[in-house]
DNA sequence: GAGTCGTGGGG
DNA sequence: TCCCCAAGACT
């Protein structure tokens, strides 16, 4: 038997982004559409949003050349302007990750719970930053928590400084795990209308979940038709039964062919939707 | 300051 | 297959 090995070109996300994307200046010209298209599949679709308002700010402001610049553009925080900073400017200042918790709680052996605990964690990372060498310092510190100070397993034993560690003897009892919230359950219905080889589709507001996203329309009441199969997926806390509905008699604004819909930017749950049930004339996607 | 946002990987 | 887990920024 003789079986030709089909080896697929897989484009790193990045590399998209890089080629459609080169710089801040393309970045912050494209459409928010085109942004949330690369952006599709990731989750958290307002960071998407703020990514290009950044990118505007910054085409507008110019880059900014110290930490408190750096806050004021949308979606950079503490951390991220810590990080750029420090690494790319030579700041001394701290950026402080869900690592750098970590390691200052059981360095500590500090109860405090977030977001007390990153407020302790980002003090104390502010007194002790290397002020020769702040990028590579706050990398490290970063780093031992990720690959040392492991969430699950503590690598007591390579660590540097487990001699001082208040928290070596029992470490994963640090930091004090959250009160999960309770998770609900949310059933939606989702329209599948096909008319004229097209299928209805709406694009959700800003302020919706994943906003700007497309979506094959999706309700909180049943449509009128048949279930023709339920996609589960969750969001933080809530459980979502995403039920498909073949619908029929209906009026919707928006149509669009299966392979129109393939190049809009879908979230995970409804790119499941239109996998399962969408078939492609071409039988491709 | 508490609540909110999405997905994929590991057990 | 199900359940649990995880980071950072905005409002």
């Amino acid at each position: 038997m003789c079986q030709q090995t089909q080896v697929a070109t897989v484009i790193p996300y990045w590399e998209r982004w890089l080629e459609k994307l080169p710089t801040v200046h393309h970045l912050a010209k494209a459409d928010v559409q085109d942004v949330l298209g690369l952006w599709a599949g990731l989750g958290y679709y307002q960071r998407a949003r703020n990514l290009h308002r950044g990118a505007q700010w910054i085409v507008e402001h110019g880059f900014p050349k110290s930490y408190s610049e750096w806050l004021k553009v949308p979606g950079v925080g503490m951390y991220t302007a810590g990080a750029i900073a420090s690494i790319c400017l030579g700041e001394a200042v701290p950026a402080v990750d869900g690592n750098v918790h970590r390691v200052y709680a059981r360095l500590m052996g500090s109860n405090a719970e977030l977001p007390k605990l990153a407020n302790l964690a980002r003090g104390w990372a502010n007194g002790v930053v290397f002020k020769e060498a702040p990028g590579e310092w706050n990398q490290a510190l970063m780093e031992l928590g990720a690959r040392v100070c492991r969430p699950r397993e503590a690598s007591c034993s390579t660590c540097p400084i487990e001699s001082q560690c208040k928290g070596k003897e029992n470490p994963l009892q640090y930091p004090v795990p959250k009160v999960k919230k309770e998770s609900v359950e949310l059933i939606r219905y989702a329209a599948l209308c096909r008319r004229m080889g097209s299928y209805a589709i709406r694009q959700t507001a800003s302020s919706e979940w994943a906003g700007g996203m497309w979506e094959f329309p999706t309700r909180e009441e049943p449509w009128s038709g048949e279930v023709i199969g339920e996609i589960r997926h969750v969001i933080t806390h809530h459980r979502i039964k995403l039920r498909v509905q073949d619908v029929r008699d209906q009026e919707f604004e928006d149509w669009k062919t299966a392979e129109e819909i393939a190049r809009l930017p879908l979230s995970a749950a409804q790119r499941r939707v239109y996998r399962q049930f969408v078939v492609m004339p071409t039988g491709s996607v």
